[in-house]
DNA sequence: ACAATCGTTCCACTATTTGAAACCTTGTTT
DNA sequence: AAACAAGGTTTCAAATAGTGGAACGATTGT
């Protein structure tokens, strides 16, 4: 419950053997974003047919993809969301954000996001929709660019200098909009800003006419657990109004990491009251 | 989008090499269901001390696991977040199904829930809870035994013989009531009994007080592509009025069950029109 | 009927995994 | 302060599992 190492971000080098090799190809699969043939993973695939066949096989024996016999095609499958279920409960900040997202979210009347590092990319854990009700897996789950977000630059600003160079190597630095940060030394200034302002902004760097604010989520000792943000239209709202809401938005954060660190377990539960 | 074959039952078989071997160890510290040592982890383990702690290194490498640096203990990782996003906008039947549920909901004022096999168990993916506003991480991904409920059994009934028999001797058989089938041939009698009828009851068998109806979801070639339930409490509903029921579930059930088969996506979509 | 594409299997060759044992590291006891 | 215990980490030769070129089958389209 409390900040996890790998939410900075894990090495995921190609050095994990078989195992790692095999979860690339998950990935690559999940990527797609819809069933694919076998055919397909395979092209541009740096794996041999023969190998790469296998690895399907042995996936889809373990329910981590599934195939559709009728469209011959494989997806990731259900046996994930049981995994991710326990992942989502027991290694995010969701569980333990949740009222104070909620609280946030009526407070402000705009868009919350709450978000954490998945190797070089934002995983979003969970969202509040100013109007909308709530849609979990549909929301939960979505990964976006990290060197273009709010969420994104307030969690680089907080990792450290080895991994920071990692994760860097790996955004694509596309320039979405005209003020899209397309290099390294850009996003490094950045950063620096942002640590010494102590949260960051997206200027319609990802999307044009969306702004936010965001906060990075550290833990007592400064470790890096997550960030939230406020997000808004530039029809409806200003980076200036935007600003304002950061003590509340700093309070909130605190709140987060406080209660992350606090959680105890029914079996320790005694024992930190001192039974 | 449509019924997978692993919805059926992948073999899960500990034949799938050292890829099968680690998944088996993910599965082991989710099945804990709270952050877990290294040494809980080993303790009634099949593998040797320094093998699981290479898969556990492994894993945690891969984001598949976090390790929590304060605690020492380890946990379902993030990045099966991002897979489960997938997978369950994919794989599962809940996103056709979604509007059918909702309607199905509001119709019954009863809770409501969709289920679908994995491996042995029956992985809910969505639910509607006749007050409650919805939770869906909270609620979807998580397992249930699949002798002793509704959608358990009305999916058990349409497994081929194989893998019914792999199947029925994973279950544990446990009498969580006085009403509970505890042996095979109950078990197989009552299967038999709901594909006459066409649709499942739970009558106690898991929780005191809770009965439901469960209807099998099945493809126009009648593969199994999951089940839906309505629960209800005996202080409130009778088997009887629930068996009224039957008609309108069967209908939901063919509904998404054409959906899932008609869903194309979008490159298919001008294809599928003629174009 | 034929060709083309996609999917599956084979098997000699190689690289990876295995796990007992030794070794650290951290916290506790005498 | 020294000795101990328990959990965690590393080593390395033997054992096992993975690799992938190539050949083969199945399916689809003309």
């Amino acid at each position: 419950m409390t900040g996890r190492k790998d939410v900075g971000v894990s090495e995921r080098q190609s050095a994990d053997g078989t195992v790692g090799k095999a979860l690339e190809v998950l990935d690559r699969v999940a990527a797609f974003g819809r069933p694919v043939r076998f055919s397909e993973v395979l092209e541009g695939s740096t794996f041999p047919k023969a190998t790469l066949y296998r690895f399907v096989q042995t996936l889809t024996n373990q329910g981590m993809l599934s195939f559709d016999p009728d469209r011959q095609t494989y997806a990731p499958g259900v046996r994930l969301v049981r995994l991710a279920h326990a992942a989502w409960a027991q290694s995010s900040l969701a569980p333990v954000a949740r009222p104070h997202l909620d609280r946030l979210s009526a407070l402000v009347g705009e868009t919350v996001h709450l978000a954490q590092m998945d190797n070089a990319q934002v995983l979003y854990v969970d969202k509040r929709n100013a109007a909308m009700p709530v849609e979990m897996f549909s929301q939960a789950g979505k990964v976006g660019p990290a060197y273009c977000t709010g969420v994104g630059k307030a969690m680089l600003a907080h990792l450290d200098e080895a991994t920071l160079a990692r994760v860097i190597k790996q955004q694509s630095f596309h320039a979405f909009t005209p003020n899209t940060l397309t290099t390294e030394s850009a996003l490094r200034a950045e950063l620096d800003a942002i640590r010494t302002r102590g949260h960051a902004f997206d200027r319609e760097e990802h999307e044009p006419g969306i702004i936010c604010i965001a906060m990075p989520i550290l833990s007592s000792s400064r470790r890096l657990m997550g960030a939230l943000s406020v997000t808004g239209t530039t029809r409806r709202i200003t980076l200036a109004e935007l600003e304002k809401l950061a003590p509340t938005l700093r309070e909130t954060a605190q709140a987060i990491a406080r209660d992350a660190q606090d959680w105890r377990f029914p079996e320790n539960a005694n024992q930190a009251k001192g039974i």
